[in-house]
Order: C-alpha cells, then sequence, then structure tokens
DNA sequence: TATAAACAGGGAAGCGGTTCCCTACACCAA
DNA sequence: TTGGTGTAGGGAACCGCTTCCCTGTTTATA
C-alpha cells in the first residue's frame, strides 16, 4: 500500500504538501495540487486512517453501542430502523460505524475495551433497563455521546426520544372515541423505563379525560417479546369482566395479545380490538392488520447521530432531550365494541 | 488518558519493558512485572488501539461489508441471524465489527475507503447479486475475506453457504409424499445467484424423482420482498389449473402468496398448501405459521468468522466452499390436497 | 520604491505503541 | 581465569500522518 511518503517523492514535494492537498488547506499552488493529485492517482493512494487516528485525535469511527443481548436486539424490528438512521447519517459524514455490543456478563470489556481504547470519537447508547453504567463511563471519559430510544432516568441529558405519552394518550383516546370503555393495557417493564412510565401516565390521563380510571386488574406486564405479550393477556382475556380492547406497549407483545385472542375465538376487532405501539413491519403482515403508533425510528436514529456530531465537533456542549413525534396509525384491528 | 510512557514512569521502566508486560514476552521478572501491571492499574492503563493498529499491523477490526441498500438488508431477518453469528465470534475473539454498507452509488466510497485505508485486518461479505466487485476488490489487496449467504458465481472460494440444493429438494418432496402434483414456484432473481439457480435444481429433481417436470407456467420471480411474492403468485392463483401446492424461495415472499391466498378466499392449507424457505421469525407469527426451510443462519456467520480468523493468522491459505446442512420444518401451512 | 501582507513550500517533532538490537550482569563449564 | 549462555532491561528507530513553525518569494499598499 502506498504511504504519504511515495506520493510526495513521485510529485517532488514533502509530505507536508500533500498534506495539505488532502485536507484542502490553503497555500498551495494550482500546479503543485494537480501534480500531487496526479501521483496520488498513480499509486492508489488512500491515506491509513489508523495513522490519521494516532496523529490527529480523531478515528472516524463512532460506535453504536446496544447494551443487551445482540439476540434481543435483532428481534426488534424498531431498533433495527433506529440503526439505519444511525448508520444514514455516519455514511453521508464518511465515518465508520462499529457494532458494539455490550453483553451483560462482560459489561466491562465488550464495548468499554472500546471506548477507553480511544478508538471511537462518539457513541450512540442505545437505552434500556441497565444501560445507565455505559453511558456514564462514556462521560467520565470525555466521549461524545447521546443516547437514543427508550430513554432511561439516569441521563436526561443528550437523549432523543419519541413522545411516549402522546403515543399512548392517542392510542388510547382512539380507542375511547370507538366506544370503548373497558380497556386492557399490556405494558412493558416498568423498572427504570421512563418510556412506560410516560406510556402508562399517557393511558390514565385519556381515560381521565373521559372521566374513567384505570382497572389495575387490567394492567398486565410484559417484556416486549411476543411470548410474553401472549402470556401476558392471559388473565385480561379470562377476567369475568373481559375488557373490549387491549393498548400493548409494543407491537410484538401486541402479536401475542392477537394469538391468544385467536385461541380463544375472540375476533378481532369485534369482539377486542387491540392497538400496538412502534410500527414494525410485522403489524402489516398479521391478520388483521394492527393498528398501532408509528414512531419514526429511521428519524430517530438520524438526529441522534446529527447530534453526536455537533457534539463531537464541538458545536454544542450538550443538549436537551429532543422528543420526535408520534402518529397514531389505524389498520383493522380496532372497530366498535360489541353491544353487550 | 494514561499512556504507555505514563506507565513507565510511574512504574520506572522503559516502554520496552511495559510493552513486554503488556504481550507476556519472557525475561521480565516477577517483581518488575508486579510493579508494571501495578502501574498499569493504578493509571487505568488500556492500550491504544490505534496506536498499535500503526505500529503492529493489526487493527482488531473486522469489517462486515453489506453491499446492498441497508434499507433491504434491514428488511431481512436472514441476514440478521448472519450477523449476529458474526458478531459472536468477534466478540469472543476480543475483535471489533465495523458494519459498512456498500449502496451501490457509492460502492468506491463506503466500503472502499474503509478497505483500502488499512482499517480492517478482514472483511466478511454477504454475497448478493452485484457483490462481487467487492470481492474482488479485496483480493486485490490481499485482505482477508470470507463470503457468507447466498453465494455467487464469480467467487468460489472462501464462502460459506447453506445447501439450497438439498433445502429446495426437501421442500418439494414435503409436497409430494403429502400428494400434491401440481406445484407452483416462486423463485427469487436468478441472475447470478447461484443459490436461486441450486433450489431451482432441487425442485426439478425432487419432481423427476416423482416422474414430473415442472411446468414453466407454474415458475414465477420475486425479488425476496414480502410485496414482491404478493404479485408474482397473482398468474399461479388465477392459473386456470391452479397449482395445489406452492414452493416460495424465500419466507417474506411466502407471506406475500399467503395474502394473495387470502385475498382470494383460498384456505391455506386446505385449498392451498405453502413452502417458505430460511425460517425467519415471522414464519411463526402469521396464521397459519408457515411450513419453511430452516437455514443456521446464526451458524453461517459464527462459521464465516472462524474461518475469517484463521485466514487472517495466516493458519490457512484459502478454503473449499463450506456447506451447512438444512432442514424441513415442518408447520401448519401444507396439508394433504384436496380431493378434486 | 520601501515594506507589510499574502502566498508556497518544507523541516521536524510528535501521536502511542512495537520491536530490533544492544548492554550488563550472573552463573556455569572448561 | 576465560568465555559462553541465559536472563533482565533499555535505546531508539519506525509505523504514516498532521501540524507547528520557519524560510523565501510575490503581490498589494502607502
Amino acid at each position: 500500500m502506498a504511504t504519504i511518503y511515495d506520493v510526495a517523492r513521485r510529485a517532488s514535494v514533502s509530505t507536508t504538501t500533500v498534506s495539505k492537498v488532502l485536507s484542502n488547506t490553503p497555500y498551495v499552488s494550482a500546479t503543485t495540487k494537480a501534480r500531487v493529485l496526479e501521483a496520488m492517482r498513480e499509486l492508489q493512494y488512500t491515506p491509513s486512517l489508523v495513522a490519521r487516528g494516532l496523529s490527529g485525535n480523531r478515528t472516524y469511527v463512532v460506535a453504536l453501542v446496544v447494551p443487551y443481548e445482540l439476540n434481543y436486539l435483532f428481534s426488534d424490528p424498531f431498533l433495527l430502523e433506529i440503526i439505519r438512521g444511525v448508520e444514514d447519517v455516519t455514511n453521508e459524514k464518511d465515518y465508520n460505524l462499529l457494532l458494539s455490543v455490550a453483553r451483560k456478563s462482560d459489561q466491562r470489556s465488550a464495548y468499554t475495551r472500546l471506548l477507553r481504547t480511544g478508538y471511537v470519537d462518539g457513541a450512540i447508547t442505545i437505552e434500556t433497563f441497565e444501560g445507565d453504567e455505559a453511558a456514564r463511563d462514556l462521560e467520565a471519559r470525555g466521549i461524545a455521546r447521546v443516547s437514543v430510544g427508550y430513554r432511561s432516568d439516569a441521563n436526561p441529558i443528550n437523549n432523543v426520544h419519541c413522545d411516549d405519552y402522546r403515543g399512548a394518550y392517542e392510542a388510547v383516546t382512539h380507542l375511547l372515541k370507538l366506544g370503548h370503555r373497558r380497556i386492557g393495557v399490556v405494558s412493558g417493564p416498568a423498572r427504570f423505563m421512563i418510556a412506560m412510565e410516560e406510556r402508562l401516565r399517557g393511558t390514565q390521563e385519556a381515560l381521565a379525560a373521559y372521566g374513567l380510571t384505570l382497572d389495575p386488574a387490567l394492567l398486565v406486564y410484559g417484556d416486549f417479546t411476543v411470548e410474553s405479550g401472549y402470556r401476558a393477556s392471559k388473565p385480561l382475556l379470562e377476567n369475568p369482566e373481559r375488557p373490549t380492547a387491549i393498548f400493548a406497549m409494543n407491537d410484538r407483545m401486541a402479536a401475542g395479545v392477537l394469538r391468544r385472542a385467536q385461541e380463544y375465538s375472540l375476533n378481532v376487532p369485534t369482539d377486542l380490538s387491540l392497538v400496538g405501539f412502534d410500527d414494525i413491519p410485522l403489524t402489516g403482515l398479521v391478520e388483521p392488520p394492527l393498528t398501532t403508533i408509528h414512531q419514526p425510528a429511521f428519524r430517530l436514529g438520524q438526529v441522534a447521530t446529527q447530534k453526536l456530531f455537533e457534539l463531537i465537533n464541538d458545536e454544542l456542549k450538550q443538549f436537551e432531550p429532543i422528543v420526535l413525534p408520534v402518529e397514531l396509525v389505524v389498520r383493522s384491528s380496532t372497530a366498535l365494541p360489541n353491544q353487550p
């Protein structure tokens, strides 16, 4: 591989000049510049990122820190959309994207290794229950960092997330407008997840606007997987006063509820209305297609990454959480309740 | 961040000695070693990967080159499983994984930038229609490379893929055993994709074993998306001699066929049996759950990456394609044909 | 026409490691 | 005593690039 010395020699200039051409510094004559560029072309020269990283203080790499089992991550299409958004921006900025999965077992090695080895200019962390340690570690080392998605309490700053409150409010209001009065809720894990608390708050306030309150017996918890939605919905559907509608706090759990409903020979939406959250591709494929709350996941990733670059470039010291709007998408899983 | 100099000073030794401790070279006395390790601990020292990369000739990074629109990639759960497998091994080897998406538009920049900047020790490429240029480029630069998945013609070496022939053979044989004699096929794009040719060959030979041949009118093509399955299956279902079974060469297209069948009020499996390929999570969620061919995608990624490390470590010069077995998974989308 | 300012280019010191090679000492055998 | 060998440690070059700072030449300005 050709180095900057080879180029310099071939163009009969110093490496300084080559470097200047590379970085488009002024004060290089047009003819010299042309000669250098020509030499580069002839030698198929590309500057070594590693050397650049060592001398400049840039690595041109940002890490995407995913603090769960990849297993879990990759089963969540919502997160995949976020990644797409991140990649979209890093690519545009000519940056490289490191996929860094912090397994529970070796949080201290998997990504810490990366970050403290000075290999990255910044990091995007996907927030979850336990993601905080990672974030704090980064902050301590002064590495630019933006957290995205499920927002957690410990890092109120440099976060981009969706309007969870509003989403839940609209989902439930949609059901209320249709005439439902007895509404079940399948929540995600509530511990440490502000997102879930917010959705719960949205649910309650929507109910309150109709003079209702959430029956504790109709509130159950899952862990976002299809399976958990299936499991958690059992008590709801077996409840003597079965709800006429269920709001599940993500689509995968909604799919689980749907499966259970089918097992109980309940028709969705005539016997049971169902609203999800996220709007993953799956929602259009199940029967019936799910009414849900669309989260702009791709945009989430994009915005987070744009902000990250502002931090990296010191155009910004920190920023207050950015909230992206969500949108109700009405498909076929909701309808007027059966008259009792 | 502490450097090797800081450690050396603190332990009152030279950087050479620190480096020796780091690499476990002999000829360092136990007491000195202990002192150095102590200094490292106190300073929270981690060697800079970048500096190491420059002097040694290792970057401890491997790239995962995905030569399509990320857009496309992330809608394919099968590929995600491959990635999981790759990550599993890179993590174990203390390597870092760079996600490099070579968009059509800028093949010359997105990943070329990466590879020819000497930023990676090796690369895994996911093969597709146009992935070859990437592979050849890598080879030319002498960078270790393994291709995985959909195998392409131009790179018969250093590839890991599944037994496409066998999968198709078993899928069709399953239908034949049930009694189906008129079987439609939704293929993927055939151009340059050996995988598809192999599946077609498997189909034909399975039919041949029952004294049948594939009716050209029952062979249609999609592009792996749900939508394309929906589109491509139209002529099949409108055919005056409608097939009693359809073999779709991936699950997403099978889901598209399923949707079309439902629109035509055809019951699956009683009116139409359906077999997919890949075994992505979706197959268990649609109604009815799809019978399909399971590809060990996770394993695919693992094996490819293990091989990559052998290449990187010069334990291997190159290797013949590795074929992983597939498995028929019978769910609820196949049944005996209706008696005419 | 004198002189400051803009322009062109190069020397060399880093960035943080690794590694080749050298020195020094201790111990052993001849 | 001499010399060889194994052990312990250090000096310094080098990996490929950036950047600070210096020198010399033009060009604009008073």
